[in-house]
DNA sequence: AGACGTACCTGACCGC
DNA sequence: TGCGGTCAGGTACGTC
């Protein structure tokens, strides 16, 4: 379940050792992953250099250069574009054995390997040039980053328009705003006190404000410590040191509220929105 | 257009 | 032990 803070710990975690690499050769699997592998990945990316690592809501991008280009045209440089879905992984090792579900081994000249692991394949691996990437169907209508600064209150009512789905739904969508899943979705709306099911349309200014600080500060939290550690996600090296975030309300069905754990009445609870688990506390999100 | 349900895919987990 | 059922969820797509 990589989310924005995941992808960003992602992204962190691949940059020392990839940035200003070479690709030495590159070894695909299968190419049917949900957007497929493009044929000629491989003999496109061998022989470029990773110029810098980069992150669009929940899609890392790969900036690369072409040594035998004389001429570096930014429209025709290449961009990796990696989604790692639900199940998706990226892992750097010297010498591991294949796992099941290596789709792509990548070899760098500094003697690493890049390994994309996706078990249920959701996720793709893609390439495209830099002139190309207005015309991507994920990246192209992606809504505004979260933690960057135009992304306020207003931005939000403004994107969200006379939308009337349930604001757990809008949230999730990645046109309104990217890089948002089920679980931050939940904790977002439980910090600011907001209702999931309440129709979008019915945010007020000040609801709004209080919604993108929430959201802000539970991706913020996440990014310090490092990305949840939710089912087998991991970093790019494998480590599974790092600490599990303490979520306030997803995954606690039917434990007492967090803010007000005394009171009769304010306990998490679980219900199903268009076929997804949310989980908040009924009595203060209104 | 927007809202909503379902498909895609595999592993983990549960009850029998 | 093994087997079937259910759940997890990001995105695309079909339907109303």
């Amino acid at each position: 379940m990589p989310e924005l803070p995941e992808v960003e710990t992602v992204r962190r975690g691949l940059q020392p050792h990839i940035e200003g690499q070479t690709i030495k050769a590159v070894h695909i699997a299968r190419y049917d992953l949900r957007r497929p592998i493009p044929e000629d990945l491989g003999q496109r990316l061998t022989g470029q250099q990773i110029s810098s690592v980069k992150r669009r809501g929940k899609l890392l991008l790969w900036h690369l250069t072409n040594p035998s280009q004389a001429i570096i045209n930014d429209e025709t440089t290449d961009v990796v574009l990696i989604h790692l879905g639900m199940s998706g992984r990226l892992g750097i090792s010297t010498d591991l054995p294949i796992q099941k579900h290596d789709h792509i081994r990548i070899e760098l000249n500094n003697g690493e390997m890049i390994t994309f692991n996706d078990p249920r394949r959701f996720g793709f691996f893609d390439i495209c040039s830099q002139g190309d990437l207005a015309l991507d169907p994920l990246l192209s209508t992606m809504g505004p980053e979260p933690l960057e600064d135009a992304f306020t209150g207003a931005a939000l009512k403004s994107q969200i328009g006379k939308r009337s789905a349930p604001l757990k739904n809008i949230l999730l969508d990645q046109h309104i705003v990217a890089g948002l899943g089920n679980i931050y979705v939940c904790e977002a709306l439980y910090k600011s006190k907001i209702a999931p099911d309440r129709p979008a349309s019915t945010l007020s200014d000040e609801d709004a404000e209080r919604l993108v600080m929430a959201i802000r500060s539970v991706l913020q939290r996440a990014i310090e410590v490092g990305g949840s550690t939710l089912k087998d996600h991991r970093k790019p090296d494998g480590s599974t040191g790092y600490f599990q975030i303490e979520f306030q309300a997803y995954g606690r069905d039917q434990e007492p509220c967090p803010r007000h754990p005394d009171t009769p009445g304010h306990r998490i609870t679980k219900k199903v929105q268009s076929g997804r688990s949310t989980f908040y506390c009924p009595a203060c999100q209104k």
